[in-house]
DNA sequence: TAGGTTTCTGACTGTTCAGTACACAACGGT
DNA sequence: ACCGTTGTGTACTGAACAGTCAGAAACCTA
């Protein structure tokens, strides 16, 4: 019996999203998230409670998301474990991928993971941000490591490889090609730091 | 025949540097800088040209420090090649080494390379920034595939290798490992993830 | 169709920002 | 000792900032 609210917070969250990875948190005014998602200030401030408010549920929408399609990208049968980690790893150093369908962004800088450009911005000051981050690492490593664990068991990776370890370098490096894509590096450059990644990978020494 | 001025530059860059990194570019103001180097906003106009100023030459001089250390600590005998590869990695990814003597910064994220952290939060919309970002990468690049080279040379790594591809992806680690960093992992994480990425370096197939 | 409740809008506030202007201080040659 | 030159600190300016608020608008129930 009150007025509904006009917009789709999940809508506006992804605005704000797109919003501070092109500008960061310190370079995007409220008026930018305004013109971005359409809403006043005063909606802003009354739904998500300001700015910072915005952000931690723009980053709870996007660990949400990431929470949902990596595991799905990763999980499966043993037999293709290694293929699936191929192709993530592939998608992954172009950008976050958060959809089967959702193609890179063209700007690679703006095609980093939301979470960690977040953290390395402000996390240092703000324990929630750096607490979200996390939180989104640990989902992606918990993935990558269990496919890990998939491929070590059909034969494709030595079974003496730690897996987690594995999984931590592998984020580590899709981690710095959002750093090294940031700085203009083709796309060609990225797949080939993919693929040099992946044939790295510790191979089953008997077979 | 007139007043010298009362100040090192090089030392005000410095603090400039270290506010940069703590606070980010745009979280970061003229006042804070005047703070942290002591001088007032005039003499930061007149010798910096202001903020931006003040980044750009911070950044440059980032980039000497850079181009100065990473041969030296890379360069040398084929026979040591690997060994300091080993050491380089191990200590990159504690923090960006300028100089043998200076101990990682206690805050792991203030100790990202400064040139990614820069190129990360403002590249997008700062050209310049971008290229001296760039401009560190490939000294380092330059300097990492030499090294690779000489220990292929030295018949500790595999010959076939590419060594401008495992020197990409080695930086790229290294790269990750800032943001991996920035989310508070410890310091025995990153060293772990240094080693397993050292321990899959391609060796030689044949004795 | 009227009432009550919630959302929306845009103007307003006090603060902080980057950058400038200017007065004063320090120095070196004369 | 003086004077031109340059460095230094501070007060100032207009713009942009985050956050608030009161009134208008939209909706449901009755």
């Amino acid at each position: 019996m009150a007025r509904p609210r006009s917009f789709d917070p999940d809508h506006v969250l992804h605005a704000a999203e797109r919003q501070f990875r092109t500008s960061g948190y310190n370079g995007t005014s409220v008026d930018d998230i305004s013109a971005a998602t359409g809403l006043g200030r005063g909606s802003l401030y009354a739904a998500f409670d300001g700015k910072h408010g915005v952000l931690l549920q723009a980053m709870a929408g996007y660990f949400a998301r990431l929470g949902q399609f990596a595991p799905k990208a990763l999980a499966g049968p043993d037999e293709g474990a290694l293929e699936r980690l191929h192709a993530y790893l592939l998608r992954a150093v172009h950008g976050v991928p958060l959809a089967a369908d959702v193609p890179p962004a063209p700007d690679r800088a703006a095609a980093a993971c939301f979470a960690a450009k977040m953290a390395l911005e402000i996390g240092a000051s703000d324990s929630e941000v750096k607490r979200l981050a996390n939180d989104c690492f640990s989902v992606l490593a918990t993935a990558v490591a269990e496919c890990v664990r998939a491929a070590q068991r059909n034969g494709d990776i030595d079974p003496d490889a730690d897996p987690d370890d594995l999984a931590y370098l592998l984020l580590t490096i899709i981690r710095g090609s959002d750093v090294v894509g940031a700085y203009g590096h083709s796309p060609a450059r990225l797949t080939s730091i993919a693929e040099s990644a992946f044939a790295l990978l510790p191979r089953p020494r008997h077979r």
